[in-house]
DNA sequence: GTCAAGTGAATTGTGCGCAATGTATTATTG
DNA sequence: CAATAATACATTGCGCACAATTCACTTGAC
């Protein structure tokens, strides 16, 4: 009854909420299975670029996941603490840091892999339709 | 080729990371139109919520976006700051805060109600879609 | 009334997200 | 070759998320 009172204002109508607390109820519901390979789903997800391509720098784990150097650099940090990765410089350019598996981080692999069947409820379904909305 | 290379640890074939870079990418759109309002995303939903219920206390406000105190306390300190809401406490149960909109809270409604339309490209499409994903 | 349990917020600490800035290092241009 | 621009990270600072803890207050059992 305001002067206003605009439907879309509403949060129940708003697309970018709902998918936003989809993201967050689903990163929470990854959390106790990560509890146990001591990662965050972010730490996790960039493991999963580290497994595929066995190593790759600062920049190219950010193009692939979205992500500056502001997030990645502590992030990668608490990897190399945790001593899943190593964080060399690279001979050819001074500027890049090379990012590669440790034994360690390499062993976590197998434990890791039973992850995605345990939240299979998830995944397989409705990947399609998402498929569409993520084109903007 | 390793013991594993299990394509359910790629990250492309993960859902729930391409709604949590989704998630990030429209809030990222947004933050141009609200930096007019001096609000970040979340701020601008709580004020939603407060622009329909004119009042709310913090436990409403976190039942209905799914957030706790640690969130909302912080943040609902600096809409005070801004002098956009009140945090007095209920007189019947002095543990209970009570969220006010203030007379500049309710004016940047009028502001406000430009943006969904600006965002309308994103809005109004694919939101049946979601509709089924968001059950789990 | 008194004690125990429950509830609503606030606090603390860790880890993102991201803009802005800084710092080497490399590449380019005149 | 020197000056400039571009590149790859690192740093800083703010604002979420959320678990865990604490505090104040209320309610319920006796």
């Amino acid at each position: 009854m305001t002067a206003i009172n605009n439907e879309c204002l509403k949060v129940d109508k708003q697309l970018c909420f709902s998918i936003y607390r989809l993201s967050n109820a689903l990163i929470r519901s990854y959390r106790p299975l990560l509890a146990k390979l001591d990662l965050t789903y972010l730490q996790y997800i960039v493991m999963m670029v580290l497994w595929e391509h066995r190593q790759a720098t600062v920049k190219e784990i950010g193009d692939k996941l979205s992500l500056d150097s502001g997030t990645l650099t502590p992030l990668l940090k608490r990897l190399d603490v945790k001593g899943l990765i190593s964080r060399t410089r690279c001979t050819n350019d001074e500027r890049v840091r090379n990012i590669c598996l440790t034994d360690e981080g390499l062993k976590l692999e197998a434990v890791a892999a039973t992850i995605p069947e345990k939240m299979q409820c998830q995944t397989g379904m409705g990947y399609e339709k998402l498929a569409e909305i993520k084109k903007e």
